[in-house]
RNA sequence: GGGCUCGUGGCUCAGCUGGAUAGAGCAUUCGGCUACGAACCGAAAGGUCGCAGGUUCGAAUCCUGCCGAGCCCA
């Protein structure tokens, strides 16, 4: 960042100087090799259509004019291929990162990105009729990531649970739970056609009958209600600790139910038809999603009186918007998909375009030794969020899930994801903040503390200590690619460079056995790449040990 | 039938708001611990970026068509 920042500067007073405008879309930013030098800025090739000049010719003209400003960080410029412009800085210029990353500490990778824009993440809302599985994990890690690093980046976040306790799952729920219940007392009930088979609810079943235990001689109505509520709340508490133990944070737990019984849904329903994109057919009520890209109208309040999830969602996203948020981010399994034109449809209705981002999170394939675990929630049989974080431990698991893409699929093998190896990286970024933490351990037990910065670092002389100097000062900038995409997997692919070098450093240059000088410069410079790496795991939810 | 997402070395994936010789890790082969943690490091080998067109000075990246996989809707 701060290379970036001080090159941005030169080019931007070479190009006025020369009276050209600064390209949008100009990058500055490390080759891909880096024999090409330190950073890289395409400007002269963006520049080639409106100054009407061949690339090369201007990366002259530009060179030429930097190399005559003198500047002491610029230490030479090369011109290479169809006209980058290559610079290498002075090695002290990069040792002054040093000064960044310590100045600020924990705060190193904060910007001022998100200009205090209020912003909501709605993750996991997972229906309450079951244990969360391991795709709900998946999303989970997704939207606490992205929370901590928006937050990070300057937006006021906060996160949401959206708990569709009301319409028909519930209902079926309660069925469940009643049916196993009576089953359990050989009572011989009739089988529901459609019921969720998992251990958990003949459990609730016994939790029922303890508090109620006349429930079999109540109407069948207010049997499957009290079934319904109970099991709910049952099932509610354990998603809330199962969440807790993976480390996952939610402000605000908010229920469809509350929604419907406040008579939100029917606002929402008057302000359609008084916008005109609401309208009565077939006995139905409907929206005219189709104003806005959708392949047809969509019912909200069918013929017989119910309404529709549809409905309430609209409802739901009005109320987000109706509390302040400037930006939504719904994360969503991809098996809704569909489902983003409406909802893009519905937002834009509501007079708030382009202000909901919705991310899909591909569905988990889980593993083990390489067999496939297969997953249903209704059928009872599935590998919960518990069972894989009580075996692999929180860090692996989280770690596995934001190290790709969400919306590409997902090998989960809990075999692979325990093996100490490259297979799961997270104990490769792990174990390099653990050995600098011992070595500057080691330091202080033999009296050797690390350098300050008004110390001379110029010990801090080979490739190795430029390539660490230049990752720590890319940190800031993954932090705002990762938020500008909303995509933590940015993070775990920097810490693994990171990572990388500081494992190389470790095995081509001795640090305590160097002379003192250089020692305590190496011991400033490990100490500050050890804590850029528990920032970015930070940023991932992921621990920092000192050992391990 | 309509729609969405995705096709990148043997495997798992980055790169995708157009830029230099397409990058990692795993697996394979070879090499490195009498110094700070070998859960590590180095080297080799491995690719028509699904296929075919188009836009451009330049395409894995953008557009169109096709093939293939998964999912959603009817």
């Amino acid at each position: 960042m701060k290379g970036k920042i001080h090159l941005q500067k030169l080019l931007e007073s070479v190009l006025a100087e020369k009276g050209w405008q600064w390209p949008e879309k100009t990058t500055i930013e490390p080759p891909k090799d880096r024999k090409f030098g330190d950073l890289a800025a395409n400007v002269a090739m963006m520049l080639a259509g409106t100054a009407k000049m061949a690339p090369r010719q201007i990366a002259e003209t530009i060179a030429a004019a930097v190399t005559a400003m003198n500047d002491p960080a610029i230490a030479k410029i090369d011109i290479a291929g169809p006209g980058f412009l290559n610079f290498f800085f002075t090695e002290s210029f990069w040792r002054e990162v040093l000064a960044e990353v310590n100045a600020q500490g924990e705060a190193y990778g904060s910007s001022e990105l998100g200009k205090g824009t209020r912003v909501q993440v709605e993750y996991v809302s997972a229906n309450p009729t079951g244990p969360l599985h391991i795709g709900h994990g998946r999303g989970a890690a997704l939207g606490d990531s992205l929370a901590r690093i928006l937050e990070k980046t300057g937006y006021e976040v906060q996160c949401e649970y959206y708990i569709n306790d009301a319409g028909r799952q519930m209902r079926i729920l309660g069925d469940s739970i009643l049916y196993r219940l009576r089953q359990s007392l050989d009572r011989n009930p009739v089988e529901p056609e459609d019921y969720y088979k998992g251990d958990y609810i003949k459990h609730i079943g016994a939790v029922v009958i303890a508090q109620h235990e006349n429930i079999l001689e109540l109407p069948e109505e207010e049997a499957v209600e009290i079934c319904k509520n109970i099991g709910m709340q049952a099932i509610m508490h354990t998603i809330r600790e199962d969440l807790a133990a993976f480390g996952v944070r939610h402000d605000v737990w908010f229920s469809e139910k509350s929604l419907v019984e406040e008579g939100k849904v029917d606002e929402t329903f008057a302000d359609l038809r008084k916008t005109g994109l609401g309208f009565e057919e077939d006995g139905a009520f409907w929206f005219k999603s189709t104003q806005f890209g959708d392949d047809k109208d969509r019912v909200l309040r069918k013929s017989n009186g119910d309404t529709t999830y549809f409905a309430s969602d609209i409802a739901y996203h009005d109320n987000k918007f109706k509390r302040g948020f400037d930006l939504v981010v719904d994360i969503w399994g991809a098996d809704h998909h569909g489902y983003i034109p409406r909802m893009t449809a519905a937002v834009e209705a509501l007079g708030h375009p382009g202000r909901l981002k919705m991310l899909l999170v591909k569905l988990v394939n889980l593993l083990k030794g390489g067999e496939q675990i297969a997953m249903s929630t209704r059928a009872g049989q599935f590998e919960t969020l518990k069972d894989v974080v009580d075996e692999v431990g929180p860090d692996a698991a989280r770690y596995i899930f934001l190290s790709r893409k969400s919306d590409s699929n997902l090998d989960f093998d809990l075999e692979l994801v325990k093996q100490k190896s490259m297979d799961n990286p997270v104990f490769y970024v792990q174990y390099a903040h653990a050995r600098v933490c011992s070595m500057l351990k080691k330091a202080e037990a033999e009296g050797l503390a690390p350098a300050a910065m008004t110390d001379n670092l110029s010990g801090l002389d080979t490739a190795e200590d430029m390539e660490l100097l230049q990752l720590l000062d890319q940190f800031p900038d993954a932090v705002d690619g990762a938020a500008c995409n909303l995509a933590p997997h940015m993070i775990s692919y920097y810490l693994q460079d990171l990572a990388s070098s500081l494992h190389k450093y470790y095995t081509i240059h001795h640090v305590l056995s160097a002379e003192p000088e250089r020692c305590r410069a190496r011991l400033l410079l490990l100490a500050s790449v050890a804590q850029v790496v528990r920032g970015g795991l930070a940023l991932l939810g992921v621990s920092a040990p000192d050992s391990m």
